[in-house]
DNA sequence: TAAATTAGTGCAAACGCTTGCAAATTCATC
DNA sequence: GATGAATTTGCAAGCGTTTGCACTAATTTA
């Protein structure tokens, strides 16, 4: 092996040196430590920025058992989904002198064991997990070990586990509300994707809300999508195809709502005016769409920050007690949605 | 420091003694080393799956001088761009069992150096740089310690930085060839931001080829974007209101030219019959919107998977010498392009 | 003023691994 | 059946930190 130290070099004890101390004390400088002079903290921390000094995070997590790092764990990457999330959890780690090691699973979901162990190992403090496949393997032998993790936007297998997620039951009790108020009550609904639990949440927040009003729950208003846009593309086409079809449609993802956009055009539709339309997650792009997206705010970024900070305090106080989170859900009134026209309700 | 050791354990020693042989003999087996008899081979590799072994990266890199990981450098995380060229990067890194460091320099970006710095500490044997900031700083640092690193869409300070980006000058080219082999003469242009050499790449190929077709270079049909969707919507409406408004677009992005889809839905002017339109980036959405949209694509994954390989080369023989690469665009044709209106032409 | 604290510092032993070197074993070869 | 080379193994010395323990110096306290 050809391979060439890379290390510059400048080490606690170059620091120690240049300072005229012993390195443990420039350890103890480093951390923060106690009693240590003003005096020699003054000296070490003058020698550190001569010498530009960097710790080493490899051999310091070697000797502390810690390693200032923390795991992520994602599906993919090619979303906002997790842009937004992770904007968040950035947020946090940094503020607090943490670093993120990220781990996408797009491939071979066998690896995620093997990865999560890895991390448990040694490299990382704790772990945040969005939206795993099937975390059941893992999960266990993190909890036996006593790794610290959350999760986010998705249920542990265990009431012990903590989680992160948002209300979406409530949104999608909500979207629906706001469409029978509207005087609304043939309102279709398109899905996510089943396999996940926020999908199935939304929609039965949308049985909630009907069953409230004393509205029928008419199963061919029901189709079933997988948050994509070209199923709110097909969804929509099928449903307006109905003999009697909806005056309102519940999409359960904006990227939906887009699809339903696009069928809507394609026929000649008007929205608001001949069909309501919300959507559910308020990403960016939905308030710059014409008409403009009424939706359901899903706090992503903030869902992160609560996350990051419960792992960190897990990590930093593991005698404190952390309970999980659902974080509120919010209604964004804007153009697509309306009373449906006097001929069609 | 409350600080439980969170080490489950079993370590090369524990293998060892399993496997009754030394713990350089198991050391040996985990990397594939030379000089391991079959025999003793196997009996490791029992003891090792039996125990559940897996190796402590911080150990093995703090001995081995290299860590199996590579860092990566993004400005932000919230658009499908870099998610795309992850996609590629993870593809690489994973067949070559390295891991993802992933820094976010969306705050300040003073601090951009200092991670860089701890990166290049001993944390990572490589760095990827997506979009730098002023990567000037920390560059020469890099440059000065030998320390391996790969730009991707963005050219180096130094033309010895090694750097993957797209032929944007050739795409633009061929876009706007592309509008005036259609017929078109009066062809717009909205640019994205202009800090960023692709962007301005993408526009000299729009002022070649009108050059080499000698079709006039009007600066009223150049509007300055920033690669975001309002602003295709603004530029698209400030376009169309000229009092000899073109009768083709050629979007710096797919999202801008979303942007020129809404704008000229709200002004019922169709795509393509009264207005021709096309894109770059070719992201997944593009397909999908109505009429589908005719683009430039960009290979983003294949650009992270270029970028890797050439990091992972310059890592694991550093006395090959290695080039930096533009990756060809194409000419995505779809619907959004037509000849232009005998009466506009 | 002596004894008991407390503050400040240094030494050395890990942490789990890699790797150069030397010792031991094998295997041809003569 | 010995000789030398090649193969296989083990030992020990780090890698750059943290941290418990011991020690000294500065304060209190009685």
């Amino acid at each position: 092996m050809a391979r060439k130290k890379s290390s510059n070099g400048v080490t606690i004890i170059d620091v120690a040196e240049e300072a005229g101390v012993s390195y443990s004390t420039v350890s103890r400088v480093v951390n923060n430590k106690s009693y240590v002079k003003p005096d020699t903290r003054a000296k070490v921390m003058g020698a550190m920025t001569r010498l530009g000094y960097q710790a080493n995070l490899q051999a310091r997590s070697l000797a502390g058992g810690r390693s200032n790092v923390i795991g992520l764990l994602v599906v993919d990457l090619t979303t906002q989904y997790v842009g937004e999330i992770i904007r968040g959890i950035d947020e946090i780690l940094t503020a607090n002198q943490y670093e993120l090691m990220l781990y996408t699973t797009h491939r071979r979901k066998t690896k995620e064991s093997a990865y999560v162990n890895m991390m448990a190992r040694g490299l990382a403090d704790g772990l945040l997990i969005v939206l795993p496949r099937d975390p059941e393997a893992y999960l266990t032998s993190l909890r036996e070990r006593d790794f610290p993790y959350v999760l986010i936007d998705q249920f542990g297998i265990d009431d012990s586990d903590l989680t992160v997620t948002a209300a979406n039951r409530e949104g999608g009790y909500a979207a629906t509300r706001h469409l029978i108020e509207l005087g609304h009550r043939r309102i279709a609904i398109i899905t996510g994707w089943m396999d996940m639990i926020a999908a199935r949440h939304r929609l039965e927040g949308y049985r909630a809300a009907l069953a409230d009003y004393h509205i029928e729950y008419d199963e061919a208003l029901v189709y079933e999508g997988d948050f994509s846009q070209p199923c709110g593309f097909h969804g929509a086409n099928h449903l307006l195809d109905l003999a009697s079809p909806p005056t309102a449609i519940f999409a359960s993802s904006d990227l939906i709502a887009m699809g339903v956009m696009d069928a809507a055009r394609g026929r000649g539709i008007k929205i608001p005016t001949d069909l309501s339309l919300i959507g559910f997650d308020d990403i960016p792009m939905s308030a710059v769409l014409i008409p403009q997206l009424t939706t359901v705010r899903q706090p992503l970024d903030e869902m992160g920050r609560r996350a990051t900070q419960i792992l960190l305090d897990l990590i930093q106080k593991p005698e404190a007690k952390q309970t999980s989170v659902v974080l509120a859900t919010e209604l964004i009134l804007r153009e697509s949605t309306a009373p449906p026209r006097p001929d069609m309700a």
